[in-house]
DNA sequence: TCTGTTATGAAATAACATAACACTTAGTCA
DNA sequence: TGACTAAGTGTTATGTTATTTCATAACAGA
């Protein structure tokens, strides 16, 4: 399979497998666990979806996977997990693809993404809003969430 | 009326009327002829929706608001017009919100916003985006186009 | 006028997301 | 330990946003 994209392979991510995921999962656990907060069997399957997908998942694909016996999720089931793990800080919606990604940074953070139209890839980088929040600042905004995405 | 906001109101934009409406639209209209673009009658009607309104507009808003008579426009009608203003640079969607702006900057230009969740404002910037499109290129991206949305 | 192209009209449906309510489970505290 | 409370889940239904498809109309250039 012949790609168009040029950019730098090393900015895709290819889904989880076997002990990797495992970890990732177990990692969650743990930063749950200190926070107080439960990684039920829902929020831990979605995550384990979000893990081991090559590229953003649309909610209904989720959905549609959701069951390892082939059963779909109802959606709300989906949607809370995702608001969960979202709040949390293990995923990132992408609004301009009504898509979802596993956060690949650790740490609170502001997500950034570039996202590729050919490949369907999103990178997840941190970016440095310095101007941009002094701007905002100025104008007597206090910024509670930032969207970036270039294309 | 109480606004429980703190930012400046001079970001905030009224609706256009009269004569302003009827300036900005032929503003448009000269534009388009500039570059052989066709003002049709529904994308006239639609950026006359947008200009006219005082904040973000839905799609169905605009689809509900199209006819003089009240009649609703079919939704591919007011998506097409979306469409050829954004393209043409008349109007920007903001993806946070699934809504439209009719564009306040001259100028080709990346478009931001500071979106209010109080009131509903949308204050449209000319973002400085240097470090970032330094590290889209630096992993191999051509960045066609960006959204940047602070709340 | 013919032809290619661009735009519109209309119906149907796909895709995305949430409301509402009943029920269960996990923690907690008298 | 039993009752209470809060958080989470299951389910049905519905609301919202967007596109596909096919047919037709308007326009520009040969």
């Amino acid at each position: 399979m012949i790609s168009p994209c040029h950019h730098a392979e090393s900015v895709e991510h290819a889904g989880l497998t076997g002990a990797a995921l495992r970890q990732a999962i177990g990692a969650a656990e743990t930063h749950c666990l200190e926070r107080q907060q439960r990684l039920t069997a829902p929020r831990r399957r979605v995550l384990e979806l979000l893990l081991a997908a090559d590229g953003p998942q649309k909610a209904y694909d989720l959905i549609a996977a959701f069951g390892a016996d082939g059963e779909p999720a109802k959606p709300p089931t989906v949607y809370r997990a995702l608001e969960f793990l979202e709040r949390l800080g293990f995923a990132h919606r992408i609004e301009s693809l009504n898509a979802y990604v596993p956060c690949r940074i650790q740490g609170g953070h502001k997500a950034a993404f570039l996202i590729c139209d050919c490949c369907g890839a999103a990178a997840e980088f941190e970016p440095d809003f310095g101007p941009q929040m002094a701007s905002a600042a100025a104008a007597g905004y206090v910024v509670r969430s930032v969207t970036l995405e270039a294309r």
